[in-house]
RNA sequence: GGAGGGAUGGCAGAGCGGUAAUGCAACGGAUUGCUAAUCCGUCAACGUGUAACAGCGUUGCGGGGGUUCGAGUCCCCCUCCCUCCGCCA
């Protein structure tokens, strides 16, 4: 969500970064509607003066027993302008608004420009794929071998992208969340956070996921959308509030299922558990200085990076462009993983500065020390990652010739000691 | 599902037709061996104005509509929150 005032100063600016994100150039528009709506503003409040005036001439008129009825006479005329000016503000403030709010955030300047994913930037590599002396299969190829993963029962009961795992695989996916939470929370300081998973409009709104973007989330049939990240909870819990100053960061990681309708996902990545209507998923949400903001997100990739170090999953760091980011981020990385079984990184975690974007639309601010005010906070996320999509990735780098897979030591404690699954 | 209560500035909390008390917190200033205390002011948004302040003005009492010369106050609709009862993991 944009602040006006800064258009009205910067609309070359605004521009450019409407192109970035591909969006045709508004400043022209919102600011002569803007410019309207001031104007219109301006006559209102002449003529409220102006009643207000008389009322109180009228109150003191009566009060002493005097006769007031010429005032009242122009009044009376001054009424149906009035409400006419009142009917236009409302309906100029609330289109500008919605223009407004369907309006992407605007990239920091060294983000790279292009359309789409062509124009990302790799801007770090980890870890070596791993050699096998066999072909190396997909998740699901092992996963169904082993009798561990079950898509048609999943079918059966809920139709396509949907997944029921046994046994081991149910437990390594436990595991793998255990571990994540467990680490962000003791060794990175983000405070543990149990959610809600069914959110109303407003919270929706205030992520960035609404209005535009409505056709991606379930809705139940009382009005709740169902999370399709917890960033919609972790973020919105600033929402409405003013912080100290010294209480940011803050830093919140909670663990939940994510449900994401994948509208526009027809026919892309159908087999397999990599793109489903629910997976887990632990996020990391920080809360920020936005003088902090840039070092908050570097922090926030980096924790995001140690599980996947501590996994011994190869990645990439990949710096988004401005075609391929989010609606509501200005910056993000995301952290590919390799899938040997389709020979190739895929997107395991996606981590974004969205600076006062989301804070705007929240209303969720801090109290400088210094100086009188509020300031909009930053608000950063992060996945730490996607558990389904890691356990992909444990399933697939960790595939052995016997069509089973090893544990990785970090995650043996979780798993009770087990070492591999055949 | 039934019955009530409520939504006011960062927080607390009055006002029930005449144009937003008060307290706390915060900020600026004054005073003061230090701290504390005290006093004055500021303390929402927007418009206008300014180099930036100031100033001036309007709005603001959950949202929308109505009555009225005038609405936080009265009427209607909606949203959300809370309490009690019932049901239930």
């Amino acid at each position: 969500m944009y602040d006006l005032r800064w258009i009205r100063e910067n609309p070359e600016a605004f521009d450019a970064g409407m192109a970035a994100r591909g969006v045709a150039p508004q400043a022209a528009d919102i600011l002569s509607r803007d410019e309207k709506a001031r104007a219109n503003r301006t006559t209102l409040q002449e003529m409220q003066n102006r009643r207000n005036a008389l009322s109180k001439q009228i109150g003191a008129a009566k009060s002493k027993g005097e006769d007031a009825d010429h005032l009242i006479a122009e009044v009376g005329e001054l009424k149906g302008a009035l409400q006419s000016g009142e009917e236009i503000e409302r309906e100029l403030s609330q289109s500008l608004r919605e223009t407004l709010s369907g309006l992407p955030n605007q990239p920091e300047a060294d983000v790279p420009v292009g359309p789409d994913e062509e124009a990302n930037i790799e801007v770090r590599r980890h870890g070596t794929p791993p050699v096998f002396d066999f072909k190396p299969k997909e998740h699901f190829e092992i996963g169904e071998a082993l009798g561990l993963m079950d898509f048609e029962a999943a079918s059966k009961l809920s139709g396509s992208r949907f997944v029921v795992l046994h046994g081991a695989l149910a437990r390594l996916e436990r595991a793998l969340s255990t571990f994540m939470l467990d680490i962000h929370s003791t060794e990175f300081g983000y405070s543990e956070t149990s959610v809600p998973l069914l959110v109303r409009e407003h919270t929706a709104f205030g992520t960035g996921n609404l209005p535009k973007f409505e056709e991606d989330l379930f809705k139940t049939t009382d009005g709740f959308y169902l999370i399709p990240t917890a960033e919609m909870v972790l973020t919105n819990l600033v929402r409405d509030g003013v912080l100290g100053e010294d209480e940011l960061p803050l830093r919140f990681i909670a663990h939940t299922p994510c449900f994401r309708s994948e509208a526009g996902a027809a026919g892309r990545d159908t087999r397999g558990m990599l793109r489903q209507h629910q997976f887990y998923k632990v996020e990391m949400v920080s809360i920020s200085h936005p003088d902090d903001s840039k070092n908050e997100l570097d922090r926030m990739t980096g924790c995001a990076e140690a599980i996947l170090q501590r996994l011994g999953i190869p990645y990439r760091a990949m710096l988004l462009s401005s075609g391929d980011m989010g609606f509501s981020a200005k910056r993000t990385y995301d952290l590919e993983g390799w899938m040997p079984g389709q020979d190739c990184y895929r997107e395991i975690s996606s981590c974004s500065n969205c600076g006062d974007f989301q804070a705007r639309r929240m209303s969720a601010r801090y109290k400088p020390k210094q100086g009188k005010g509020t300031n909009f906070v930053h608000t950063l996320n992060g996945s730490g990652l996607a558990v389904g999509r890691t356990l992909i990735a444990v399933m697939e780098n960790y595939q052995l010739a016997d069509g089973g897979f090893a544990i990785p030591e970090a995650l043996q404690p979780y798993m009770g000691g087990m070492t591999r699954v055949v």
